[in-house]
DNA sequence: CAAATAGTGTCTCTAAGACAATATCAC
DNA sequence: GTGATATTGTCTTAGAGACACTATTTG
């Protein structure tokens, strides 16, 4: 009888088949669209970061940023990285989105993926294209149901235009997993990724969770509320939204200044 | 400029360094305690299956049923395959609940692994051990919190208790994750990822979804009542849950006899 | 003062929790 | 009838949503 010692010595892992193991990042980040006068506050657009692919497969097609797991690392460490990469920032936060294995997801091979959902919290961001990666950009989501429960995701940078069939197939604590009918320009099966992603968001932000990692350490409620609104795609009372949120944030000493109407006081996470 | 097709034939995955693929899963199953006189309805308690490691590392610990990711087959498939192989039942659901890849998590080498939850309805399973589990059987799991925010997981089984330390590290959108302190008599690190499993559990429970899976097909509602009581190990007044159920059930014409007392209407799933 | 946002008070309605009361079977 | 569970009614209270109102700054 071996020990323990004598039996990892001898030990071949290489007698198993391994899969390739990749993460896929969906990186969200809230654009601020200049106001039609300067009076006015900005408007708020929910963006994602996608890569034009430089090589094949699905060249030419955009996909999400992500790269393969390394030895020593985690895949939150993985994620984390390849967003650090592709922005030169590392997001505030990160979640799981799920894990893809479908068999023939990638035409490389055997290759699955742990797929995170990121949130960056500013602009002032450089993008760069890395081996992968012939262009990067923010691309504006919207994700709606059609009446014959297909949902339309669409992703929009000036006039570029992506556009991807799903449907829901299951549900599980805000983890909604969907198949794909028609990918459009988007590579592999990201675009079943960037849905799910965006759901678990929305979930999370239920809570008034995540929203906080989009803002600056200290912000204004309105633009709390912003957030909030600009994620879950609808629009809450100021009065409402106040008192349920009070319980999340503290009071600083601080005004906002100079934006030509009333200054707002400066709160922090609690 | 090679064609897509060129591409994939000249590509050689085996470039990079793979991990192998696990998946390890928590099987949840109530089971039913007789009652002190035969006029009582069952009392109930949540467990989960744990095999005994007949082999290195960690010989003769106890540990999740899991097992290697085969080419081909979906990390859901994997999982619902080692527990149809373990249990020989097919498991009523399946639920993500995270993927746990710390360096080191595994003595033999890289090893990264897929944790999944899942219910088993009924009782009536024939356990048998594999090729690694020179035993198998159900412990009663207790999750409490101390006062100093340490988690201590208590799993029993007849004379057998198995006690681990944890420490809450970051929860989003109920997937709660744990820092093993002491992993007792577990293997790996199957503690956090049993307490995960349970959280997430929890979770799910909330909003009345996964307890259906615990039952068969007609119940009572009493019986569904007592299963979300024990799975939250809370009590909640018979009135309030009737009424919040109703939206998830449908009556059926058939009802319970020959219990020493009332008759109950069984319900069905909506 | 006008334009714009910031911030508060309060009414209504629904849902959650607590508790009491009644119903029905096996023995 | 007794012991046990099954099932329903309703009171109170907390919270969500709606809406109206007041406050404060810059130009």
């Amino acid at each position: 009888m071996p020990t323990e010692k004598e039996f990892l010595a001898q030990y071949d892992i290489g007698s198993y088949q391994r899969p390739s193991v990749t993460t896929d990042v969906v990186a969200f980040m809230i654009r601020s669209e200049d106001a039609r006068n300067y009076r006015q506050n900005a408007l708020n657009r929910l963006s994602i970061l996608l890569v034009r692919r430089g090589q094949h497969p699905y060249k030419d097609a955009w996909a999400l940023p992500g790269g393969f797991l390394q030895p020593g690392e985690t895949v939150e460490a993985c994620a984390l990285r390849e967003i650090r990469e592709e922005t030169n920032v590392l997001p505030a936060s990160i979640m799981p989105v799920g894990i893809f294995s479908e068999p023939g997801r990638d035409p490389r091979g055997w290759i699955i993926s742990a797929a995170y959902a990121s949130v960056i919290s500013e602009s002032g961001i450089t993008e760069k294209g890395g081996d992968d990666a012939a262009e990067a950009g923010w691309f504006d989501i919207a994700l709606t149901e059609e009446n014959n429960g297909v949902f339309v995701l669409e992703l929009t940078r000036d006039d570029i235009r992506l556009r991807a069939l799903l449907r829901e197939r299951a549900s599980r604590f805000g983890h909604t997993v969907f198949e794909i009918e028609d990918r459009g320009e988007l590579a592999f099966d990201h675009a079943g990724i960037i849905a799910s992603a965006l759901t678990a968001l929305r979930e999370d932000a239920k809570n008034y969770d995540v929203i906080f990692d989009f803002l600056p350490e200290k912000f204004t409620l309105t633009a709390l509320q912003k957030v909030q609104e600009t994620i879950m795609n609808i629009s809450v009372l100021t009065a409402n939204f106040r008192r349920k949120i009070t319980d999340y944030v503290e009071e600083t000493d601080e005004y906002t200044q100079g934006a030509g109407h009333r200054p707002a006081k400066l709160y922090r996470r609690k």
